[in-house]
DNA sequence: CTGAAAGCGCTAACAA
DNA sequence: TTGTTAGCGCTTTCAG
């Protein structure tokens, strides 16, 4: 800036970061005017390069964009990086290899302090090259070979969370519509779904649990299996899922909850709060893994037991379930 | 890096950088070696400081989160930004006003090349102090006061189209389901609507357009309304109200599009293309305002007239719409 | 209390 | 074809 102030710069430095260093009223009065007159910045890169390291954290997700929910990773590790003095450097790769790369390498030539990689739907994934080089965490996905830090979400208790509810009410019959893509959340929820059962005392019934297509259209081409079960409650993968069957089952004049009690997975604002009726469903903690991903990157939480870290799935009742009427 | 590679390191920087210099075969393949051994990367920081200039882009949204399709517009600035070597900051404010004040003079101090102010929701705004000091783009939003360039969705243009899908289908009585908060989607799609009214030749009836809640609640709640209307086509607000209708016509045995066409706004993925039938609609255009946004914050587009930068919404015809059964 | 000087890793003349 | 040198804007000893 200015010795136009009157004064050296090192001087300068000191009232500005305030150091602990002694500095005479007038000069430090003079250094404040200058720096208001002039507009005075300070240059974060000189700064980062005397230092030997920069406030960066670097964020690469394979979708900003696919699903609604995943800019939430970007928002909890945006909120929890800025916290700690933090800055985001976000670069969006839709899957590709080559902006995958080169997406990582320009992360470390701007000397970031770690890398967060991550995906829009949970994971195992082969870890990009280069991200060797850099403090990394995978969040939401995780890495099959290397033994790489990251957070994911609990699946399985989400899905005995999501069952229990309906159990709670009284359940005996319930059906579980899950996804016929593999996936951890294919496995992980059925685990889930079988333990609420057991614990419940109730006997798992393989025609119960049906695979579709994880959408809308897959809800709604199950109603009729789901009625032949005659399932008083029905567990679905996501609230997609949830939300087609709402719409078969109303084509068959049926209503939810009093024929069919219904629980969704995701909570999918804006499907799952304004279904009528609303629907009750298990949250995915997107933001919360965004900022657990970057506290276990800076160091702030410690991943204990080996393995990603399992970040719970909030239960999100609603107005979709109530007691049988029959059993 | 090193001379480790016994070269100096304005050798290594013409290599790096292969500038026309003339280099040697073996100095050349030394280097090379060295940076492989060494896996050596250019300093960026480094590098910013002698230019005088950074990489830098900088985004500060309003919310990253609150509404589903946000995020495309970091995606596309995102995509944009990088096609021309830019790196995007990230700051998401939360509409805070003291975070928004220390996002800014961050991405100030990292000298950003620009910021890119951007909002959730299509709105008028007031400068943040320390834009100014920097060149600035407005995304999505707009200033009354300074002159601040600025790119944004063509809500008239959009309503106009809207409305014309069911014109085209040969529906005379058409509703309007707006929304009752004051905004320029509200102002834009009227104009919009009216316009296409009478290219059409058809009279504008003001017990035609309700006000509701801008979601499924207000579409659901509308219902009898429009029915008494006797409209045999309705132009939504938006995807939710739309789905909110869809459920309160299907609460009377009425259906879409045989019984009322319908058409929305937004084109929310998750609901318009999954409802039954599927959401014939208008898009808006996030991830082309990130990307507008900031071809003219580095000058590519230039903004011609005077005012924000209208991008063009996008038709998105589905299922929900026929011709009518009655006049 | 304050300033001089070295140096972070790099680029850009300019010499050699 | 290659090396030397002077900074970029800052922090940090170390002297005064």
């Amino acid at each position: 800036m200015a010795e136009a102030a009157g004064v050296s710069v090192s001087t300068v430095s000191h009232v500005v970061n305030n150091t602990g260093a002694r500095i005479g009223q007038d000069a430090r009065e003079r250094v404040r005017r200058a720096i208001e007159d002039l507009g005075y910045r300070p240059n974060a890169m000189a700064k980062n390069l005397v230092k030997g390291a920069s406030r960066f954290l670097g964020l690469v997700a394979d979708a900003i964009a696919s699903t609604p929910f995943a800019g939430q990773i970007i928002h909890g590790a945006q909120d929890e990086a800025w916290q700690h003095g933090y800055v985001l450097l976000v670069a969006n790769t839709e899957g590709n290899q080559g902006a995958e790369a080169s997406a990582i390498s320009m992360m470390l030539e701007h000397k970031v302090r770690g890398i967060l990689y991550s995906t829009w739907y949970h994971r195992a994934i082969d870890l990009p090259a280069g991200l060797a080089e850099a403090d990394t965490v995978l969040v939401n996905c995780y890495s099959t070979g290397h033994p790489v830090p990251a957070v994911v979400p609990d699946e399985s208790t989400g899905g005995r969370d999501a069952t229990q509810m309906l159990v709670d009410q009284g359940h005996q019959r319930i059906a579980f519509l899950n996804t016929r893509t593999p996936s951890p959340a294919r496995d992980g929820r059925l685990a889930g779904y079988r333990q609420a059962l057991q614990s419940a005392g109730l006997p798992f019934d393989p025609s119960l649990v049906a695979e579709v297509q994880p959408d809308q259209e897959g809800g709604y081409a199950a109603v009729d299996h789901i009625l032949a079960t005659r399932a008083t409650g029905v567990f679905c993968h996501n609230d997609r899922v949830a939300m087609g069957l709402y719409d078969g089952l109303r084509d068959r004049d049926l209503h939810v909850p009093t024929d069919v009690s219904v629980v969704g997975f995701d909570n999918q604002e804006v499907i799952a709060a304004h279904l009528h009726p609303t629907l009750s469903t298990v949250a995915l903690p997107h933001y919360e893994l965004g900022r657990r991903g970057v506290r276990v990157l800076l160091g702030l939480d410690v991943i204990e037991r080996p393995g990603p870290l399992a970040v719970a799935c909030p239960c999100v009742p609603r107005n979709s379930i109530t007691r049988p009427s029959r059993v």
